[in-house]
DNA sequence: TTTGCCCGTTAAATATTGTTAAGCAAAAAT
DNA sequence: ATTTTTGCTTAACAATATTTAACGGGCAAA
């Protein structure tokens, strides 16, 4: 596994194709189905982070999609996608156990943030995800492949950086203790070790320079907390 | 423990049932009001954990409902549910003593973390509340930003002083012990943290100069306290 | 009222962090 | 095999944060 992976099952060809090239560009691995079945198909077959699914679909609706998903994987997160005002629709996909909704029209930017706000809340804190895809403002760290891509484009990183990066992103807007950092990233805790760090965080703060929304402040004494603003 | 009852009041007929559904679900229990004066009355009426207001209602808008459920029972928490870009209504509402806010449209997942952070602290009494902003007089301290917000705009904080404001403003019209203020803040009551607690209480005094209704006065031997008077 | 302690303030000393650049060794390229 | 590049560390110095010192005023108990 590289990418968060992402079930997306959407009947309508234009949506679906949005969505799978929106969430592709966004370092996502989403698998596009065109309807229930085929969803249910993909989903035996695989394991995803992640559900999207339209209600309305032919073959299969949703409804019936997820809570066969649920019976089999009960703690994978689901988020539906319903036309507005279909509030009935809604409260029966709540009903059902999912995570989240989104009423169509939604703006891609809508469900970016939806989707990274399931997928940050299921994995544990104090533990480092098995996520390899970090989004934090205009951000996004590619764990594994070592990249962050900004405003600016994409930019190579060191193994330093990017496991601070991937630290700092994955307790987003909670303190990182100084010696924790250290012992998780150099091996432990010593003065020469620290300054590095300190080295580390001057040029990553350099690399988020370009978003506002996004800061690294310290606590002194303490250690390090990224904070990601108000859109 | 039985379950935290919610004072839901949100005139949006759709919001309103989707909201009580998934609290519901999560394993509260939620009383869906459609305006300011239905949920005067189920105020009355009942006894309630936390309200969750909508602002913009009919009949009587959220923050004269706050008003006046703060007027009978200080101590219930308040959460407002504001449109977005509001900043003005955002601020109105932290002043009247809201304990935090979501911008609509919000997430199912944002909500029912705020819902759970402010319920959390809610039943361990003592402790300093985890708050993001504390507002009084002019000013608004952005804790988890590290920032002040005056009338002369924004103040970055060291981290002694941003504990020390957020501990006056957390028991604001109220005495801080001095012992109690060492200990939570600089670890023991000591001669040197003493003598550094004045010492940053005279910047705090400083910095809080251009609002004349925001004091810190000093109870001698005993401790202090941030008082706010009147406009 | 006098004495001693507590507190307010400013300044100096110390500790911690921020930044830039030099050094160095391993990896990659030639 | 050698240069070149790269990533990391160490060093050096600047900027901040925090603590300690110094001095003086105010308050409360005797």
């Amino acid at each position: 596994m590289s990418k968060a992976k992402l079930l997306v099952v959407e009947d309508d060809p234009n949506l679906g194709d949005i969505l799978k090239e929106y969430l592709e560009m966004k370092g996502y691995e989403p698998t596009l189905c065109r309807d229930g079945e085929e969803g249910w198909n993909k989903f035996k077959k695989d394991k995803f982070d992640l559900c999207l699914l339209d209600i309305m679909m032919p073959k299969k609706d949703g409804f019936t999609l997820a809570k066969e998903i649920k019976k089999v994987q009960e703690d994978l997160p689901i988020l539906f996608l319903t036309a507005k005002n279909q509030k009935d629709d809604i409260i029966e996909g709540l009903k059902i156990g999912a995570d989240d909704y989104l009423t169509k029209p939604f703006s891609m930017e809508e469900l970016l943030l939806r989707v990274n706000a399931i997928l940050r809340r299921t994995q544990k804190s104090g533990e480092i995800s098995p996520l390899k895809v970090y989004t934090f403002g205009d951000f996004i760290l590619h764990y594994d492949e070592q990249i962050l891509e900004g405003p600016q484009g994409k930019n190579k990183l060191t193994s330093k950086e990017n496991e601070l990066i991937r630290l700092l992103a994955s307790e987003m807007n909670k303190l990182v203790n100084r010696s924790h950092a250290l012992k998780q990233i150099w091996g432990d805790d010593s003065y020469f070790n620290a300054r590095s760090m300190d080295v580390y965080l001057s040029k990553i703060r350099k690399l988020l320079r370009d978003d506002p929304k996004v800061q690294i402040i310290t606590v002194h004494g303490e250690g390090f907390k990224m904070i990601v603003g108000e859109a």
